[in-house]
DNA sequence: CAGCCTAGTGTTAACGCTCACATCATCAGC
DNA sequence: GCTGATGATGTGAGCGTTAACACTAGGCTG
């Protein structure tokens, strides 16, 4: 008979071995890939699982053998481009480990909010779990996840008491305002990330430790919140204050708010203004104008992040161990120049 | 005691049983939620499996109900502003009903990958399988899952043999164009998605459609890819054309790539040219001008293709049931204008 | 040619849970 | 006070796989 028999019930191994004429050990050695089988017992099996259209359960095989070949990814904002950069990172670098991913969005993220999906995730039996916690309060989390769970920090900051990886913020804002200081500017504006995420943390630190280093003025830091929106009204801020020459924004949204705040007030970039922003997002080289920016690697990040886990799951423990972290490089467009001396 | 044991082995169901000092059938009811259970029984039960830290077996739990709790999701481009917006709503949707989200992002969209991605997901023992499919490949992949495996498309057309959610791309598009007709434009002109995206072709339809009705020209349709690269390089192609006044943009970013190059040759929007975008994604506020655009509602989609899955696995069965398609809205901003009659 | 290794295969016992059923009080009803 | 329903619990049998070990047949050693 050709063609396969409707299946009421999906086959299990024992209906395979039968059809196959062996047991139900030699079928899964074929099926694990065991060099203890004959070539043509192989081919038998083989056929056979195709004709019932055999798939194991992955249940009954991770009960057993206690690895369900998934990893748990906790993430927050999947929308931005960042956090959905890393994560896309991740499942690529699992499923080339031949893992599976399963996600967790948080809605909010403090201590609570992080445990339960920690909680919620090794409920479903992952092997270990991947959390991109850029906040300080996804961080603080860290130290009370399920005991015995393998877990890996994506830009969490060095003291999450977690293997982590991430991006060298300090040294992308350094890359920024450098170029700016190069340019001739006498000094540069900041305006900062929520103050409860590392990254934009990191990022002050970077542009004040600059400044100083160059003797520069450190001007009054300006907030924001990642959102184009804050940019804009950012912008209002900015256009108030005489003087202003240079400007680098903690992210790419933000700077197209400002963009937009500079242009309605009639201050032009980079001829009055220069801009510098951070991440390089697609849109970034079609903003008016084209946007010099930081660009981060976060596939890079995704693909470390998950090497770690690895690592962890293979047994080789490393306790607070910290991947060399991944470092940004400067895009140069269109929205810096030399300050025009008045 | 009232410290746990230091557990070198992950307390089971029986070490529970054996503290609470009842079977390993009790503390399965106690931890189902079984009615018949004495109060003070049940008390005692949750205690032990306080102390013990004990965490049901998710593998053991699945083999034997033959449900894994976890869902699977199909996409592509999840870094896209819609597809990121559609993956979280459908892993809201799955944790509001106490599933778990395994994810599979393509890397290309063919129906190969797509089937490799619906068996690896299979394998992984998801219960259900939701497929971000706006591509007709995807689509056409979608007669030859794994039989016996539910599924539900999403944005996969009428025709994909599956149950499926959508937003009703044709209406967008006609209030899109049907804005610009009623400010008075003579026609409107498209820039549209690629080719191959079912979203992509049905703006172009809803746009043809419109101009038909009102009586207009239908100008050539100018192709993109969505980035706002090809927004970009459409812009050029625009400029060149003398008598344009409107333009309908099949998304947000090509939007942005088409008002950089209009900026570029000095044609004003939306002085000299409307335009309207779709999408309406968070920064098409800030656009330069903001954007009037087509918004979707992703967030309900990822609701109801959730609901219909969930529906599904209840066994009530719909065969290509088709849910109600969302309905998208137009947002007025200031990229429209009436046309200047010279 | 006894003894032993090895390749190839089968047998049996877990893994940790839920389901079906058995058990055993307790209490209403006549 | 005996029967039978009902509530609360325990017992045993799988679920489908892998791990550990047992077994057989042949080829090699000495």
């Amino acid at each position: 008979m050709t063609a396969a028999p409707k299946a009421e019930r999906p086959a299990v191994m024992t209906d395979v071995a039968r059809l196959a004429g062996v047991s139900h050990q030699t079928v899964s050695r074929v099926l694990n890939g065991s060099p203890r089988v004959r070539p043509e017992t192989r081919e038998r099996v083989l056929r056979a699982v195709d004709e019932l259209e055999y798939r194991p359960n992955a249940m009954a095989r991770g009960l057993v053998s206690r690895r369900s070949g998934v990893l748990g990814v906790i993430s927050f904002d999947t929308i931005l481009y960042g956090p959905a950069s890393t994560l896309l990172g991740i499942e690529r670098a699992a499923r080339a480990a031949g893992y599976g991913v399963s996600i967790s969005a948080l809605e909010r993220v403090d201590r609570a909010s992080v445990l339960e999906a920690a909680e919620a995730l090794a409920g479903q039996g992952v092997d270990g779990i991947i959390i991109i916690a850029p906040q300080m309060a996804a961080a603080a989390a860290l130290y009370n996840l399920p005991k015995g769970m393998a877990a890996v920090a994506v830009e969490a900051g060095q003291d999450s008491g977690l293997p982590s990886a991430s991006v060298d913020q300090v040294t992308g804002a350094r890359l920024a305002v450098r170029h700016l200081l190069e340019l001739g500017h006498d000094t540069v504006w900041h305006i900062a990330g929520p103050g409860d995420w590392l990254e934009a943390r990191d990022r002050i630190e970077g542009w004040r430790q600059t400044l100083l280093e160059a003797g520069a003025v450190v001007p009054p830091m300006i907030g924001g919140d990642w959102s184009a929106r804050s940019g804009y009204a950012a912008g209002a801020a900015l256009a108030a204050q005489p003087g202003v020459t240079a400007v680098f924004v903690a992210n790419d949204q933000m700077s197209l708010g400002l963009l937009r705040a500079l242009h309605e007030q009639g201050i032009r970039v980079p001829d009055d203004i220069s801009i510098v922003g951070f991440d390089d997002i697609p849109e970034a080289e079609f903003m008016l104008p084209p946007l010099t920016t930081v660009r981060q690697d976060f596939d890079e990040v995704g693909r470390r992040s998950m090497a770690t886990l690895l690592r962890l799951l293979d047994g080789a423990a490393g306790e607070g161990e910290v991947a060399a972290q991944v470092v940004p490089t400067l895009v140069l467009r269109a929205s810096t120049a030399p300050p025009r001396r008045g």
